[in-house]
DNA sequence: AACAAGAGCAACCGCGTGTAC
DNA sequence: TGTACACGCGGTTGCTCTTGT
């Protein structure tokens, strides 16, 4: 087991201390303490030798999970941003459930975080909208009416707030600026949202590096993983092949055009992810039972 | 003010995969 | 090559906080 020389303690007393009743539940100031003073000294990894080094009655497992969830220096908390909104739900209709995955394309966020979100406010508007949060329904929800909401609010929040520069990445939406926080690490290339009207939009990278090919298939830093990722998706709100009908933009029944032309029925009270409020959340399950 | 219900989130669990021996 | 152990992932649970009545 000692491979790397961590282990500290022999096997027969390792064995011995097995024996002892581990603790569970919320971890304390102390154990986090013990936990980040140990991983300064010695590093991470070996998580079950770390543990019993450490001092701590834990599992290996749950050391582990304090650790990338909750002290890490680099794990953010709070509120998931519009843009992390966005790229969540990109990414969940590209991949599904991996949320590590996913987890790997938000700097700073934790799979536990993104799966907790994904969770609690997405399968929520859901399950008001009575229906699967995987049907063919929602998902187009998702992606014809939420996501180009969120870029709209996306525009709208840097429009307010064009003028600070400071610790931001400038990118363009249409006509206008359009800014990510520098923690994106977007590695120096641009992000453009670029606007075509009718909210059709497309996230490009203007980056000069070029991009890597297999950049979905393996493993990368976040900082080209990112801006890759970018540089290969094109979200286009235009009749698509797959799901339209070419020049209209019916789609299983739901009228598009006419629940965006209604506007104010898509406003937010406030800047969370309250995309639906009662109103459309009424309009759009008349829209689900009518077609079901 | 007290209680209930719901939401949010940290932590745990089981399982599949990788790796060392 | 087989086995044991460690790691990591996704699903689930349960506690705490917030909101509504």
């Amino acid at each position: 087991m000692d491979v790397q020389g961590r282990d500290c303690v022999p096997k027969a007393q390792s064995s011995e201390e097995d024996q002892m009743e581990l603790r569970r539940g919320p971890w304390t100031v102390e154990e986090d303490f013990k936990l980040i003073d140990y991983i300064a000294t010695h590093g991470e990894g070996r998580w079950n030798s770390l543990a019993r080094c450490a001092g701590l009655k834990r599992t290996g497992k749950s050391c582990r999970l304090r650790w990338l969830n909750y002290l890490r220096p680099d794990v953010r908390h709070g509120n998931i941003t519009l843009e992390e909104q966005l790229l969540i739900l990109e990414l969940h209709s590209r991949w599904g459930n991996r949320w590590s995955k996913i987890a790997q394309h938000l700097p700073g966020r934790t799979d536990n975080e993104i799966k907790n979100y994904w969770r609690t406010r997405v399968q929520k508007h859901a399950k008001q909208l009575k229906c699967d949060v995987n049907s063919k329904q929602f998902k187009d929800t998702m992606r014809y009416l939420w996501m180009p909401r969120l870029v709209e609010r996306i525009q709208a929040a840097n429009a307010a707030s064009s003028t600070s520069t400071a610790a931001v990445t400038t990118a363009v939406v249409g006509t206008e600026p359009m800014v990510f926080p520098d923690d994106h690490h977007l590695g120096g290339g641009a992000q453009q949202v670029t606007s075509s009207g009718n909210n059709n939009y497309t996230l490009e990278n203007s980056s000069t590096t070029a991009a890597s090919s297999d950049s979905f298939g393996t493993q990368v830093s976040p900082v080209s993983d990112f801006a890759d990722y970018y540089s290969n998706i094109s979200i286009n709100h235009n009749p698509n092949p797959n799901c339209f009908e070419a020049g209209n933009y019916h789609n299983n029944g739901l009228d598009f055009q006419c629940l965006e032309q209604n506007n104010p029925w898509l406003d937010t009270v406030d800047g969370s992810d309250n995309i639906f409020d009662a109103e459309d959340l009424y309009f759009l399950q008349q829209q689900f039972n009518f077609n079901m």
